[in-house]
RNA sequence: GGGCCGGUGGCGGAAUGGCAGACGCAGGGGACUUAAAAUCCCCCGAGGCUUGUACCCUCGUGUGGGUUCGACUCCCACCCGGCCCA
């Protein structure tokens, strides 16, 4: 009797069973060894999408991995539920957010749920849900009352038309992206966490094992410099603090540049240039910091007419200000030294400001003058003109270990002119937001101006639901009376915060909530905690290197500091388990990055296209799509495929060129594979490999898929045809491969007769060695996330067995056990129908429960090995040796090997190398 | 402009410095079939030499150099593509 593989009824029956048996349950055992696998939280924007399943799918199998070597794994799912979408859900269809988000949710989890994946349902969280959030203000309030967070003021982007403040993504071009307003900058008070105090911290990668480009990354991120604090002095007596990396080129400081932003632009602007200054200072509050920090643009400024003094040479510099120096980096005001500053160079040669070049280049005759510089000069040599240091040497390195650095310091230091400082590209991390769709800032601000934080036993600060979205943009917080008006602790009036919080920060602590969603004493429980942290593979896209996944760090060393671990490593300590992991503050020991899943390439339909010529354009009244094979050879009018399609305006390509096609009004279009009357927006034009989006038309749906395949196949198709740490384009035709592995197990299994003679025993140890030699090459692969290669190991197994299904071998104890360590090895990838095909053969549920299988190195050792023969690295033979000859007798059986006799013959042997099991390399002259 | 990653058959992709192209897809040929699908078998980097013939030779991992007995792999320079930062 043969079944047919039916994967829609087999998938459910698991599902369903592995549901009622809390199969995936994960629970504290401190007699096992506990793994906590993680996989980055989707947001709930209403469907599961390819990206989804090729992060998670893949995940999962590692996880039942995992669990089959022995360790008690925890591998949970949730939701980072708050953010903007659900608001312009909110404003543009009339749904409230929260309606919105659950119900997307719910969609999802069904989707999850198909996945068969091993998520502990138990464990999910919801960063939406009060449960949750409380737990994040929370964190804000701790943060807040050990100086963690404190108010500042930052450039917001900020519309006056709708008098609210929009995300970077919301503003294009300088306007709102939504009612095409202008946006400006505007200073305005903002919550700020202090990410700089653990920025030294978060450059030491030595704890954690992550992929070298998001170190790299994260360390330019941080962009720590060493250099120096230098006062000047403005001539009305102001001091004037700025940063420098070349302190030794401070005798070279010819003028100084202001943000038009800074607090002393208005002081030492003259009556003379006050125009020109307000003018320039208006109109850079236009311009975004990306804008204004762009290297290629025009570089701009004005003069104010102060002066300042250089505190090395008493040197009197005049003060511009410009764009281009931002008030939020360093101390939004520079020192300008042209003769060594691209930049400043280009400024001064612009504005005819003076150029004193500071350091003399190594190996030129001539002392540098500014006439002869058309550049700045950044380069090893000498300093010059600088008085008390000249002649110190100049090398490429930075901070102290250049020379005349080290001796610029150290005269700023005696003088009193200034110190050695540490400067961060880093930026405090804004967190506040002027929306409703996040957790509430629980600060209260009282009628005297002062503020405080929301007492614990009155959080969380809950989000009023029955509030107006007006199309306005604005935060309905904003204007809901009931959620603004509070009373104080001493009942007083007070005004509640209207900010909420950045959505970072629900997913800067979600894991571990996961550990105990719904403990009320605390953002989880320290029994848990003890026995699962830190995460110990953590898997998600690499977009998140230097946003999420350094707020992550930060996060963990903050709670560290704060105590929050301190119980669970007092727990820890009682079970006899090092708590030194925890005081690295690092959440996260491993991590590895998916790619990314492109669309799919599609090529255009083809069609002949006639009609009247005008110029090179054709203005079509009649297409006709037909097969590129029956192209005729001469055709008056446009033979191609389509490239591309605007409205009626066709771009059809061939070998020669493209040509420009307009279809007339009234064209008559035929399209053999769509019946009826067809219309232009019928046809297809060729894409090419990009992200997957609707707007593209190239989004390829895993429901579907599921639905005609099974999940199986899917997860097993998204494993094979990528590098999964590098992604690609989706093939739809990919899905063959993978499927047949799953049929032809199918078959092997259920459809092979137990054979009526004897193997013999070659046969048997042929097998049982391919067993063993598989068994060794998916356990290697999966540890290195090497999904592809693992199924083509099983794939070449199942080659093997199916061959093997020919002779005697059914029926026997190695085909047996091959049998056994297929679905085994299978189970991970497709875990459906590994559990499916294993209770048909009789063994006990569940195959997701039993224990991976060791490879035996003397099974799968090989007697004899096919090695090459080289000639001077050239393969001139091959021969079979025992694997564990001695070389002496390989390098002879080699040199005797009759095909390279032609290429030895009369010549002297003056190497032999012999690599084992490979090959051996004869040397001659 | 800077940083990072990558470039291998028609395609996706394999290869601790050791026989390049595993595994799969597509394609070609054949078997089965009334036929098609499905299935099974064989071939499948390029060029050459053979055409009583599959044996052999040369070339080949973006380009040009280098290190090495030996380089897809390491080093230098360059070209191209992607991502991140400007």
């Amino acid at each position: 009797m043969t079944e047919k593989y039916d994967p829609k009824s087999i998938e459910q029956k698991w599902q369903q069973q592995w549901e009622a048996d809390g199969l995936y349950r994960s629970t504290v055992d401190w007699d096992k060894p506990k793994h906590y696998a993680l996989t980055m939280l989707p947001y709930p924007s209403g469907d599961l999408h390819m990206g989804h399943w090729f992060a998670m799918a893949p995940s999962d199998a590692r996880a039942r991995y995992m669990r089959m070597k022995g360790y008690n794994v925890l591998f949970p799912m949730g939701f980072d539920a708050f953010g903007l979408p659900a608001e312009n859900a909110a404003v543009q269809r009339n749904i409230h957010p929260a309606k919105w988000t659950y119900a997307n949710i719910e969609r999802m989890r069904q989707q999850l749920r198909s996945m068969g994946a091993m998520f502990d349902w138990e464990r999910e969280a919801v960063s939406c849900d009060p449960d949750y959030y409380k737990w994040t203000e929370w964190f804000f309030k701790e943060f807040y009352e050990n100086d963690l967070a404190y108010r500042g003021e930052a450039l917001v982007n900020w519309s006056p038309t709708l008098q609210t403040v929009l995300a970077n993504e919301q503003v294009i071009d300088g306007k709102d992206e939504r009612t095409g307003q202008p946006v400006i900058q505007k200073m305005m008070t903002q919550w700020f966490f202090r990410y700089k105090a653990y920025a030294d911290e978060m450059l030491d990668f030595s704890h954690i094992d992550w992929p070298e480009p998001i170190k790299i990354m994260q360390t330019n991120w941080i962009g720590r410099s060493e250099g120096a604090r230098v006062t000047f002095h403005t001539e009305q007596g102001d001091p004037l603090e700025i940063y420098t990396t070349r302190p030794d080129t401070l005798w070279g400081a010819t003028f100084m540049v202001l943000s038009p932003e800074h607090p002393l632009v208005d002081v030492i602007t003259t009556p003379a240039q006050k125009a020109e200054v307000t003018a320039y200072v208006e109109g850079a509050a236009g311009l975004t910091e990306i804008e204004r920090s762009s290297e290629s643009r025009e570089k701009t400024g004005v003069f104010t007419g102060g002066y300042a003094i250089n505190p090395v040479n008493q040197a009197k510099v005049p003060i511009w200000i410009a764009d281009y120096v931002l008030i939020t980096y360093g101390t939004g005001a520079i020192m300008a030294v042209p003769a060594h500053d691209e930049r400043d160079f280009a400024f001064a040669r612009k504005f005819g400001l003076e150029i004193i070049p500071v350091i003399q280049p190594e190996g030129m005759a001539d002392t540098l003058t500014a006439a002869a510089m058309d550049e700045a000069f950044i380069g090893p040599g000498h300093i010059i003109n600088s008085g008390p240091i000249d002649g110190t040497p100049v090398n490429m390195e930075k901070g102290r270990k250049n020379p005349s650095i080290n001796a610029a310091i150290t005269w700023l230091e005696e003088h009193n002119a200034g110190e050695e400082a540490i400067n961060y590209r880093l930026r405090d991390w804004l967190i506040s937001r002027q929306r409703y769709w996040g957790s509430p800032i629980p600060i209260i601000h009282t009628e005297d101006g002062s503020m405080m934080a929301v007492p614990d036993d009155q959080l969380p600060v809950l989000l009023p639901e029955d509030v107006d979205f007006m199309p306005s943009g604005r935060s309905p917080l904003t204007y809901e009376e009931s959620f603004l008006k509070t009373t104080a602790p001493d009942g007083s009036p007070a005004r509640r915060e209207t900010d909420t919080m950045d959505t970072f920060m629900c997913s800067s602590w979600y894991w571990y909530r996961y550990l105990s969603p719904h403990y009320a004493p605390g953002p989880f429980d320290p029994e848990e905690a003890a026995y699962w942290l830190p995460v110990d593979v953590y898997t998600g896209g690499a977009e998140h290197a230097t946003m999420h996944l350094l707020y992550a760090r930060w996060f963990a060393k903050a709670m560290r500091d704060l105590g929050v671990f301190d119980d669970a490593m007092d727990i820890m300590k009682q079970h006899g388990r090092d708590p030194e992991e925890m005081t690295w503050g690092e959440p996260m020991l491993l991590l590895r990055n998916q790619g990314q899943i492109l669309g799919e390439e599609r090529e255009g339909d083809y069609i002949l296209a006639s009609g009247r010529w005008e110029d090179d354009k054709l203005f079509a009244d009649k297409i006709e799509v037909i097969d590129p094979s029956h192209a005729p050879k001469e055709f008056d009018g446009v033979a191609g495929e389509i490239m591309r399609r605007t409205e009626n305006i066709l771009r059809v390509g061939n070998a020669e060129q493209v040509t420009v096609v307009e279809l007339l009004p009234d064209a008559e279009i035929n399209i053999p594979d769509i019946p009826g009357e067809n219309s232009v927006n019928q046809l297809k034009h060729h894409l090419e490999i990009q992200r997957m989006s609707k707007s593209k038309g190239n989004v390829v749906n895993p429901d579907e898929l599921v639905e005609q395949y099974g999940s199986d196949t899917v997860r097993a198709t998204l494993m094979f045809a990528f590098d999964w740490q590098k992604g690609g384009p989706w093939s739809s035709r990919g899905v063959k491969g993978p499927r047949g592995l799953i049929e032809d197990v199918w078959k092997l299994v259920t459809a092979t007769d137990p054979a009526v003679g004897q193997p013999t025993a070659a046969q048997i140890r042929d097998l049982r060695r391919k067993t063993h030699q598989t068994i060794a090459a998916c356990t290697r692969d999966i540890e290195t996330f090497s999904f592809n290669t693992y199924i083509a190991a099983l794939m070449a197994f199942r080659n093997v067995l199916q061959e093997a299904a020919q002779t005697a071998l059914p029926g026997s104890d190695a085909w047996n056990e091959a049998i056994e360590t297929l679905l085994l090895l299978m189970a991970p990838i497709t875990p459906h129908i590994a559990e499916e095909l294993w209770a048909r053969i009789g063994r006990p549920y569940s195959i997701h429960q039993q224990a991976w299988p060791v490879s035996d190195p003397e099974l799968a050792k090989e007697d004899t090995v096919e090695i090459a023969v080289q000639v001077n690295g050239k393969v001139r033979d091959k021969i079979s040796i025992p694997v564990d000859i001695d070389p002496e007798t390989a390098k002879s059986q080699a040199m005797a090997a009759p095909g390279i006799q032609s290429y030895t013959d009369g010549k002297t042997p003056v190497k032999v190398i012999y690599v084992p099991g490979r090959l051996v390399n004869i040397v001659v002259k």
